[in-house]
DNA sequence: ATACACCTTGAAGTATAGTTTAAGTCAAGA
DNA sequence: TCTTGACTTAAACTATACTTCAAGGTGTAT
C-alpha cells in the first residue's frame, strides 16, 4: 500500500507540513515519488514515523533521529551502533524518569502545603515553620528548598 | 542577606543573563534595588528561584509560572488557586511519567531487537517475524509499532 | 580620583521545531 | 477540456527560552 502525505497526515494525526519537515530533515528515507514529483509513502515510513515519535518522546532532538536514521541506512553494519543508541537512550529516560519523581515529591510537598493552608486560612504560620516542624516525607523537601546552595 | 545578581547566579548556577529575563518576565517579584539601580536579591528570592526551577522540570512554561506568581502576590486570597495549580501539575507529571514508562518500554523492545541482531549478525531474519514470534513483554509493543492506525 | 570589576539597559541574535504563505503543478471526475 | 482538491517548493514566520552585544553607569579599594 502506498499513502499520498494528506492520507498519512490523517492517519497518524500529524500534519502534513511536518511530515514534509521531516523529509527534508532526513528522518524519512524511504519516501518515494510520483513522476510527477508527488510523495508516496509506505509501510515502512509508518513504521519509521512510529520509531521518530517514541525517540521525540523520549526527548531525542531531530538531528539526534537524523542520526539514528544514518545508522539504519547503513545496514547490517551498524546493528553494534544502533543497540548502543537505544541503551544510551533508555538510560537516559530512566534519568528523566528519576528526575521527575523528585519534581513530584517537590509538587506533593507544595499540595501538603496548601492543603494545610486552606484549613487555617493563611500561610503565615507555615511559612515560618521551620524544616523539622513538618511530617516525616515533606522535612527534606523543605530544607532542600529553604537551605541556600543547593545548587541542582 | 542581599546578594548582587552575580552573587545570586553563582550561589545557583544560574547564568545573570537568566535572572535579569526573569526578572523581566515577572517571575521574581521581590527584587529590590540600591538607589543607583542595581538589584539586590533576598532570600526570598533564593526560595523562588527553587519553586521556579522545579516547575521547569515540570514542564511549565514562563507564562505558566509567571501565573502562578501572580497568585502568590495576591496573598492568601489565592490560597485555594495554589493548591489546585498544584494539584494539577502533579497529576500533568504524573502522566509524564507514564508515559515516559511507555517510551521506555519500546527502547526496551528495540534493544532486544538489536541484541538478539547482534547474535545473529544481521536484522534480516528479526525484521521479517510477526508478534507472536517475540517473547512475551515484547509482542505488545511489536504489534503497536507494526499495525496501522495506531494514532497515539 | 581613578581604576576596575561588576552592574545597567534595550535590542538583536540563537536554537529548536515546526507552521504558514505564495505561487504554482498534478490528477481525477464532469 | 476544465475545474477542483490535493499536491509541490522556497522562504518567511511563529513560539519559547534564553544569550549576546554595545554603550554606558555603579561602587569600592587604593
Amino acid at each position: 500500500m502506498l499513502y499520498t502525505i494528506g492520507e498519512m497526515s490523517k492517519q497518524l494525526g500529524i500534519p502534513a507540513s511536518t511530515l514534509r519537515y521531516y523529509e527534508k530533515e532526513q528522518l524519512l528515507p524511504c519516501v518515494e515519488r510520483t513522476t510527477g514529483g508527488i510523495r508516496m509513502f509506505q509501510e515502512k515510513d509508518l513504521e519509521f514515523l512510529k520509531i521518530i515519535h517514541c525517540l521525540k518522546k523520549a526527548g531525542v532532538s531531530i538531528s539526534g533521529i537524523r542520526e539514528f536514521i544514518g545508522l539504519v541506512k547503513q545496514g547490517d553494519a551498524s546493528i553494534d551502533a544502533r543497540l548502543a543508541f537505544f541503551q544510551r537512550e533508555k538510560e537516559c529516560v530512566l534519568q528523566q524518569i528519576e528526575e521527575l519523581k523528585k519534581t513530584l515529591a517537590v509538587l506533593d510537598f507544595k499540595c501538603y502545603f496548601y492543603t494545610q493552608a486552606q484549613k487555617e486560612g493563611t500561610t503565615q504560620r507555615l511559612a515560618a515553620l521551620e524544616p523539622e516542624d513538618f511530617p516525616e516525607p515533606y522535612r527534606k523537601i523543605k530544607t532542600e528548598l529553604t537551605r541556600n546552595g543547593g545548587r541542582s
